[in-house]
DNA sequence: CGGCATCCGGGAAGATACTG
DNA sequence: CAGTATCTTCCCGGATGCCG
């Protein structure tokens, strides 16, 4: 696997599968993050760095060699690159490069149709990240006019912050520095839960009482009124 | 293939792949049009009702057998419809549902961010299709601001008319009884020739020559410039 | 000829086990 | 933890053939 394969294109995107012979930019899309799972993996670190086994826990039934040969294509294709933490960290990361990160609007448009699907099934598990990509995409932007607020949220160990202001939302991850650095952060409530839950609460009108939520209650009440799933297709 | 795998979820998307089991859309959209020549078929029927045949020849090293085999899921998954035109055509075709025409905006994001990649190659095969989506993805809403017209294409036997105005494109299929109906119809000029050379003078800055137009060629070359391909990624 | 169904070979995906 | 090795399953692609 290490040699065998490069005899085509390497360094550039390997015709591992033959190619769609089409000068059509969708199609040369596909030809770079068509395969299963890859734009998956890509939504994985569209909020930053991840390690190989968080990636794997966060793609439920992907199988490591998958895995393993998704990061490499998407490396191979400048999508993704893999970085090694400065001590004492020195873990190995991937991250998304600055053109992978551009497939933002891909995974968002792709997202946002599918939603509408008569056989989507809300329930499934949701990854942290899934989460709060959800609410760049579902942001409903009448509703966010008259609001402006930050709410933290708190899956394990991972956090994320997402600000609402202007009529648009921006989330990123909350790193460790911030917590430690200015005390509680700039955050003004806290939702602690599983992003299942989460979305259960925010898109299938759960109760509140799933989260855990500390802070300006109302206030993060308020921020889950903001999104909205598009009305459903006809079957 | 009739009744052995109608196991799963009959008239449903049946879940012939192993579903992602994830909840994010655009997990679910994967499921839905993420099979290999899936969404390029889909994009085929963008722009009107195609026959088998005529997407088969769109769509460059596809096989009967796949091609009828998507066909027969984007139709369960209520993306595309099978319809059969009145006498005395009386030929099937395959049209896109409402809800599938409303995945354009998934194959434009993925074609504006795959038009970045440094080994997209613009000299392969292109179809009629292919390019006036292109249009669309690819206009220059600064150069478009001053400009209004319409400029009829020719490819064989198909035509389309693309209407610039108020700094937007509105792109169709030019019907039969137009050309009949109204003289030479609404278009003030018509290009004719083979999808890839309109794109190589649009996209390559390849002379005019390649063309054949007729009516306001003056409008024609100024309706060329009106597009830009991206800037490339850094590789 | 258009629209499939069928059979076959290669190869990617999935599951499991194993290793540094 | 971060992958590799191996085996099985099944999808993709190509060819052929059927049938209106």
């Amino acid at each position: 696997m290490k040699l065998e394969n490069m005899t085509t294109a390497a360094g550039g995107p390997d015709a591992r599968r033959r190619s769609y012979d089409d000068a059509c930019g969708t199609a040369h899309g596909l030809e770079l993050i068509g395969d299963r799972w890859a734009l998956l993996v890509l939504r994985e670190l569209m909020l930053g760095p991840r390690r190989f086994s968080d990636l794997r826990a966060d793609l439920p039934g992907i199988s490591a060699n998958v895995l393993t040969q998704r990061l490499e294509e998407l490396e191979a294709r400048g999508l993704v690159r893999r970085r090694k933490l400065p001590p004492p960290a020195s873990v190995q990361v991937y991250e998304a490069t600055e053109w992978g990160l551009e497939a933002e609007p891909v995974i968002g448009a792709l997202g946002r149709w599918a939603a509408r699907s008569p056989w989507h099934d809300p329930s499934l598990p949701l990854s942290a990240v899934s989460l709060m990509l959800s609410f760049t995409n579902m942001l409903d932007a009448q509703r966010a006019k008259g609001f402006e607020g930050t709410v933290g949220f708190r899956f394990g160990e991972e956090r994320f912050v997402a600000r609402v202001g202007d009529g648009a939302i921006r989330v990123r991850r909350g790193s460790e520095s911030q917590r430690q650095g200015e005390g509680q952060g700039e955050e003004q409530a806290l939702v602690a839960g599983k992003p299942t839950d989460v979305a259960a609460v925010v898109y299938g009108g759960a109760p509140v009482k799933l989260l855990d939520i500390s802070g300006d209650k109302t206030l993060a009440k308020r921020f889950f009124k903001l999104f909205r799933l598009p009305p459903k297709a006809a079957a």
